[in-house]
DNA sequence: ACTAATGCCGTAGTCAACTACGGAGTAAGC
DNA sequence: GCTTACTCCGTAGTTGACTACGGCATTAGT
């Protein structure tokens, strides 16, 4: 019962994408990607634009999208709605700006115990530990 | 039933080190913090040295360790042993590095698109949503 | 002495994004 | 036509770091 449009089976879509079946599944259930009707008796066939809808949603989770907001970016999937589309891209941009400046934070404390840690010389007690005692605080939510 | 040496109930070193009672609970099962012992028909007592733990562990998180690590850190408490110290500071320094970069690659490809975005004019079609149909690859892991 | 707040303890739920399992039906290769 | 592989479906488990709940014991304040 072979399909011209719709020629792949789920495994088929798997392999083509490179989204395991078991999370294709997972996507229909939440909504991310619609389940082809299932002819009487036979199994559900896919096509380019099933391959379509998951290269869209793994791009936009490379991008360090949540499936929930690739739901909110899949309504814009007509590229009709320029305005939108770059709000939720800038949201994301600043919540990526966050991370990078709370983990180049993290990254200058790190090299500067480790480098102490290094210069430490005859001294019993080693700095690195001694800074953890002491307290490090933690930058504040963006 | 008063410790002078250990005064505070456990609800009192939640206060003194801004840990919820049941964090500090939960750390205490996965074995990050001792339970004192607890008099017959009593509660349990805690001191500086609780305060101390919690200060150390704390501190580690704000660095990105994870409890897991937090707990091989814990056993070089005794700051005798810089080498080890070091060592793991330096792999979390690297997983740190592997974070800013990864996330840098990300800011610039989502700057990229919202910029494009602002920049499109009459055109129909939404250059960001474009580039997710067309796919936007994963940097490596590291 | 009474009551409201804490403490104790074990278990269960949360969040995100999967991943696994089990059993029955269906399809494909030879 | 037989065997092996795959599909379907629902439910349950995973990870990490908590957070909540419920019932009983203990303690603090008045
Ligand atoms: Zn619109
Ligand atoms: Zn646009
Ligand atoms: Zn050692
Ligand atoms: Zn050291």
């Amino acid at each position: 019962m072979v399909n011209k449009v719709n020629p792949l089976t789920i495994g088929g879509l798997a392999k083509a994408t490179g989204v395991h079946v078991e999370t294709i599944r997972y996507y229909q259930r939440r909504g991310l990607l619609s389940e082809p009707q299932r002819p009487p008796g036979g199994i559900r066939r896919y096509g380019s634009a099933d391959i379509d809808r998951l290269t869209f949603v793994k791009s936009a989770q490379n991008l360090g999208f949540s499936l929930d907001e690739i739901i909110d970016l899949l309504r814009l999937e007509d590229g009709a709605h320029c305005q939108e589309a770059s709000v939720l891209a800038e949201h994301k941009l600043q919540s990526v700006r966050g991370k990078i400046k709370n983990l180049e934070r993290i990254e200058s404390v790190l090299s500067d115990m480790v480098a102490r840690c290094h210069e430490q010389k005859g001294d019993i007690a080693c700095p690195l530990i001694a800074s953890l005692h002491t307290g490090i605080s933690k930058a504040p939510e963006v």
